[in-house]
DNA sequence: TTATTATTTTAGATTTGTCTAAAAATATTT
DNA sequence: AAATATTTTTAGACAAATCTAAAATAATAA
């Protein structure tokens, strides 16, 4: 239907319009697709031909519903991948997003849908970020930074802000999982670090690592 | 590492080569790839550049071990692919064809070993075709044609020969699938067909499907 | 408000993989 | 062996997706 380049331009505007709103700029996008913003300006008008966005020169795109629905469709494709990498071919959690990104592209709706079968219906991927059913619906998760818990609180972990290499393994260093459960035992004013208990163990995080994962209030099960 | 079009082309040049021999000629790759032999010249001799095959004008072409072992690679990749739909999303025989075409681009190494691993290190494929291990080895199988078996003979299916699309419904028809029992009540000598038992059913096929369908003697097994 | 800076678009070139049409080489007939 | 047919290659063109360099527009600062 679409080729491989106009996917991941629908699926790249997509993410920036839910993260900043209408009206995405060509520099936005050339930033994250790593190509030239005179590239994006081609790709653009293309995709507004296609009735897939909005386009108004020097004022930035927005998708239509048609192209919302093929992102969404995409990245529905993409977390369900990150699904079976992790939970039945035992990927790490830093390694399944550079395979999804391949795999997002199989053009095969019975596939997705047998797939979607096969993990019985999953409704988050790994990173904790809801996966959208056939018709591209789904609801916002009711997931807080691990920063804002409260001491003596205990939270289950579904996911991360930024999914950078670095920090996935750290967590797969540390034992921290989707489903984790997560005690804070103390907060450090000094310097926002954290004494937190997973499983078993327990030790001390710093603050970025807080402001960087995602956990659901064990109350709120 | 390749492009798709270069990892299409090796695995056409390997098929043809282990079916007519060395020196596979423009026409046969254009007619397998639905390209132009013109568009087959050119790649061929991009491919020869990177020493992937040798060529020589007019004579045809032969992969070399470096293209062998990637064609390999890919075949294997493909059938893999093919158990995993097969065995794991409950896809029938004709399905699974055209979607493990895209899967077997996926790059990465640690996916395929993962995927062998989760499908318990498979030998052969839903058409009973063996998949090479990681070193691009395998061994052949000595399956025989339906149509050479002798009467009250005991075989199991491992395979078909032409994967037409409308064969491969037939058999899902007809209940026959990869590890099926067939036995061969009887033959016709005025048009040579077949009265055979599947399972619990017996029923007639006709020539044509006896000369397109694979058993494995089960004295041998 | 004018000058400067940043962003975005246009124009033209490049790469990959394909095509058509014509030329060259090889194979087959007569 | 010459004529004819087939196969293969070359030459030149094209679409997709990208790039560079320059021009146009918008935003910001003096």
């Amino acid at each position: 239907m679409f080729t491989l380049a106009e996917e991941n331009y629908l699926k790249t505007i997509y993410h920036l319009e839910s993260l900043f709103g209408e009206g995405v700029s060509t520099n936005a996008i050339a930033e994250k697709l790593e190509t030239k913003p005179s590239s994006v300006t081609d790709m653009v008008q293309k995709l507004a031909d296609k009735k897939l966005l909005t386009y108004i020169k020097y004022k930035g795109t927005s998708l239509t519903d048609l192209g919302k629905k093929e992102a969404t469709n995409i990245i529905r494709k993409h977390r369900l991948w990150e699904v079976f990498l992790l939970e039945k071919l035992q990927f790490q959690w830093h390694e399944v997003h550079e395979i999804a990104e391949q795999l997002e592209h199989i053009q095969s709706e019975e596939l997705v849908d047998r797939l979607d079968a096969f993990l019985g219906y999953p409704t988050t991927d790994p990173h904790g970020d809801p996966i959208p059913d056939k018709n591209g619906y789904f609801k916002a998760t009711d997931k807080k930074l691990l920063a804002s818990m409260k001491v003596s609180e205990q939270g289950i972990c579904v996911g991360v802000k930024d999914s950078d290499d670095e920090f996935l393994k750290y967590l797969d260093k540390k034992n921290i999982a989707i489903g984790s459960m997560i005690t804070l035992l103390a907060k450090e004013d000094f310097d926002h670090s954290l004494h937190i208990k997973v499983d078993d163990h327990s030790f001390f995080i710093t603050k970025a690592i807080s402001e960087n994962l995602f956990v659901k209030s064990h109350e709120s099960e």
